[in-house]
DNA sequence: GTGAAAGCGCTAACAC
DNA sequence: GTGTTAGCGCTTTCAC
């Protein structure tokens, strides 16, 4: 692997004039540069990236943190990333924790050893403050909501979202009904949980529990809700499924069951997914690529200029009309 | 950021003792390696990875070469990948190439500037003789068949696969058999209309060009392609669709113009996505996920042991059968 | 057992 | 305009 030394002898100047070509520096007589350029050329030299990193004390590098990348909910989000990274010459390191919170402690590290510029995690199971502690080293951008300082923010208001669409169902005469979502612990579905509270009760309905279907993410899983709706005494007659692929499921999974859409069961999926316009699924378009986009542009400016603050921002979200209502 | 020499410093030994307890070397004795440990605790400190990279000449990272990252085929590659990075503790950059060759070259590129230690490469349009030329610095992996030494390979034998879904076809019957493919110009099309022609020369059949179409990639060209073949006067009675998503599409748009699955268009989709067992979809697995590994581990191997020669791995696909056949 | 010093490939004062 | 030189943070001979 030839070196700047050895194309600046080469050319018989010296590593600062190369180097100086090499960035576009202004100072260099005409001759010396064409000479240098040539004998680069030659070689087909080009520098060692990890040499400038050091000395720059950057990479161009942000990390991804996410939980597992066999989900379409967060492919949508690594377009919008790679999509703005690519503009600004950035690259994207994929990070898999698996809900590992030893492996996400792991990648959040690779701030300290500087091996990334900054962290956009998707899927945080470490406490907020190990999250904070590792801010010191480099922007930390989350896409959820949160009150911390010293993290960027990127976020749907999930309580605000999963109120319009309970309220869309009710205004359509709908008065029973339930809603899927995945982890039940996660915040997001916590703050389902009180806008599904708040919305029946201010309507005058009860909340059934049983209405509500924990863990349902993959596909299969909502071709099992489907079944479990179809032998239920009393069941839900307009669901809330927190993605469109699950989302899917349980339409498919209705069908399968006998249960007409939306005659005896109506459908809301999240996220607008290529899947849901071919199902004619009705769905709440979060904007997971904006996120993406947003994730990436909150890191990049506190990148450029540390001595900003985190930000938050909130994305707005959709209700695109079809027919599965 | 503290430093190794700041460490050293504090604990009153030199640099070297330093880098030997981080190193896990014998020779260093007992109550300097834990007045070390504990200084480094104090200070939290961890080694710029940078530098590391540097001398070792390795980054543990390998590029990851595709042409976009919103589409199932290419994450069920990114999961088989990082699967199997995650398991050598490598790490995983993505490459977003939008099939522009500039693009493409920059990230080979990577390469020389050991930014990366390998790269695995799912959508080539550069020429061969250009990929040849980035093999000396290090190994590439191609996850597509190639004769070119120095280059590892792992692919599905394409032409075999279809040859075998036509076949299943003619076996059950049809004999109007058309099929939809991606990129007409790719190595993998050429292949599949090779099969096509010679499967369906050797029972006797005619091809009929009409039958075959290109540009079929995402869920909406399927939809379109349905709504094609509901038009003809002289329609296909079975397709082959290179994707599930796209199969998907058809099957959907199938149902909304009025042809029955599989009484009056039969389908054999590609890949075995989630999608293709909710909608019960017969399919070709390619084993996506089993290709990744593999060329991650082909890529490890050659990384270890730089005077390996390139590997060649075909991987085996298997037909599913399910309900649209 | 331990440390001094050279050097990985590069940039950026600083001198001339 | 150009070159010398001192690092960036670390590992690794080679003495002691």
């Amino acid at each position: 692997m030839v070196n700047i030394k050895q194309i600046a002898k080469q050319a018989g100047v010296s590593v600062t004039t190369v180097s100086r070509v090499l960035n576009h520096h202004p100072y260099v007589s005409e001759d010396k540069r064409l000479r240098v350029q040539q004998v680069i050329e030659q070689n087909s030299y080009t520098p060692n990236s990890q040499a400038i990193s050091l000395i720059r004390g950057k990479t161009r590098t942000v990390g991804l943190i996410l939980p597992f990348s066999h989900h379409p909910y967060y492919h949508a989000i690594i377009a919008g990333v790679m999509e703005e990274a690519y503009q600004y010459g950035y690259h994207v390191l994929l990070c898999q924790t698996s809900y590992n919170p030893d492996q996400e402690r792991e990648y959040l590290h690779m701030l300290s050893t500087r091996q990334v510029d900054g962290v956009i995690s998707c899927s945080r199971v470490l406490p907020w403050a190990e999250f904070q502690s590792y801010s010191e080293s480099g922007p930390i951008v989350v896409c959820e909501y949160t009150e911390e300082s010293n993290l960027s923010a990127v976020y749907t208001d999930h309580y605000d979202a999963f109120c319009s669409g309970i309220q869309y169902l009710l205004d359509r005469g709908y008065t029973r009904i339930g809603y899927c979502v995945g982890r039940k612990t996660s915040a997001s579905s916590q703050a389902r949980f009180r806008a599904y509270q708040n919305t029946l009760h201010a309507a005058g309905l009860e909340v059934y529990s049983e209405w509500i279907f924990p863990d349902c993410i993959h596909m299969s899983d909502g071709e099992q809700i489907a079944k479990q709706i179809a032998e239920m005494d009393k069941p839900p007659s307009a669901l809330i499924v927190t993605g469109d692929e699950a989302a899917a499921g349980v339409m498919l999974g209705a069908r399968q069951y006998g249960l007409r859409i939306p005659d005896q069961l109506a459908i809301i999926g999240y996220d607008n997914q290529p899947i849901s316009a071919g199902l004619q699924l009705t769905t709440i378009d979060q904007n997971l690529q904006e996120i993406g986009r947003q994730a990436f542009s909150l890191f990049y400016e506190r990148s450029l200029d540390p001595t900003l603050t985190s930000a938050k921002r909130l994305i707005p979200y959709t209700l695109i009309e079809r027919s599965s209502v």
